[in-house]
DNA sequence: TTGTAATTATGAACACTGTTCAATATATTT
DNA sequence: AAATATATTGAACAGTGTTCATAATTACAA
């Protein structure tokens, strides 16, 4: 019988229609502005409706966590793995990274800011396996280039990937949550480029 | 007559009663659960009244930033002016900042990442001086670092202190949010001061 | 086809939130 | 003592996440 099928995509597609219209008024309105309310009446369904196919707010929030982590690794991905130089590869990483954090500061938020994500991962034992991914990807590229002679043998793979995770990190949130006022005269985002630039230099230099 | 004066006093009063009251339940409970009314309720007042000493929320929280601010800068001035290598007391800057952060997350989400605060600083056409003051300190340290010889002198001011600061608000923010736990084994923060060695050694190297 | 069972959806209700403002209470001046 | 000025209140408004008895719909068996 066909029917449980049915019904199960129905389902699904329900809950897909709540995830399309979350993500909408998340993207355009941000985290505080996101209701429920806003979200079922988007979508012609009862405010309760939500709570049929999510346990709460931030059971909905992890799951548009999750379909932006799976956007931005992919995208991630492909635009530097066709690099062939495992030191420009990690400069592109770097730099995709940077840019997608100054073009999807909402996104960025959810995935790397706010602390409901985590929470509520916790709640159900799970581990962070896109954020583990993510970092995957970077300790992998900074192994190649120790390989290719590049970095020198004896640096640590997780203090490494942290420090060039963490300074990107700092850059793009500093960026995103207006702290770089400060810097009068400066076009905020090449400034922000410029200063990769001399951290990766600096890195380049010192880990031969 | 010194009535207009008592009246101004007793003014005051109430409204650092309220900033008190604040702060308390701030730091106990966050930014998230921390309400007009709760505010109100510990002081034994109407909620209204803190209408009387702030325009609206933002601008009580605004002022819990200055605060925060006053006293961490001071703190941070204190521990570190009396080191006279400025390489050192550089080094002193960021481990001060590290262990700030890990000790005082609300304080530094209020100071770093919250946008409330800026905004409400822009409505005001203000000028965040505390995060410019701040920075300040860390270029004119890094300045001492090339007079001394430490650093060589075409170094931008600019983009070495946003450096220098993106990296441990990086690593001060990745801890507190949670997203280290795909470090498994790793001491928390044990790892970010190691990682924040390795940052300085290789900044020191390569700026030499 | 009808009756029963199971699923799905509703929307009112609860306890909150920031904010406003007419009414009240208190204090000061005339 | 009366009039004025200041300080404080708390109800009201529109919103929030969440729950749950009720209602509507659908599926399956007789």
């Amino acid at each position: 019988m066909g029917i449980a099928e049915r019904k199960e995509r129905e389902r699904e597609g329900v809950k897909d229609l709540i995830l399309s219209a979350a993500r909408e008024i998340f993207l355009a309105e941000g985290y505080e502005n996101t209701s429920i309310r806003k979200i079922a009446s988007k979508i012609e369904y009862s405010p309760g409706v939500i709570y049929l196919h999510f346990k709460d707010k931030n059971d909905l929030l992890l799951a548009l966590h999750d379909k932006a982590f799976e956007c931005k690794m992919n995208s991630l991905f492909h635009a530097t793995q066709h690099i062939a130089d495992p030191l420009e590869r990690l400069r592109g990483i770097g730099i995709g990274y940077l840019q997608y954090g100054i073009d999807n500061p909402q996104d960025y938020e959810l995935m790397f800011i706010l602390s409901c994500t985590m929470e509520t991962l916790a709640t159900k034992e799970e581990f962070w396996k896109d954020g583990a991914m993510a970092i995957g990807l970077v300790k992998e590229t900074v192994k190649a280039c120790i390989d290719a002679g590049y970095f020198r043998k004896d640096l640590d793979l997780d203090e490494v990937s942290l420090m060039l995770w963490s300074q990107v990190h700092g850059l793009v949130t500093l960026y995103t949550k207006e702290r770089l006022n400060i810097y009068e005269g400066q076009e905020k985002q090449a400034f922000l480029f410029r200063t990769f630039d001399l951290f990766f230099e600096v890195v380049r230099q010192s880990f031969k």
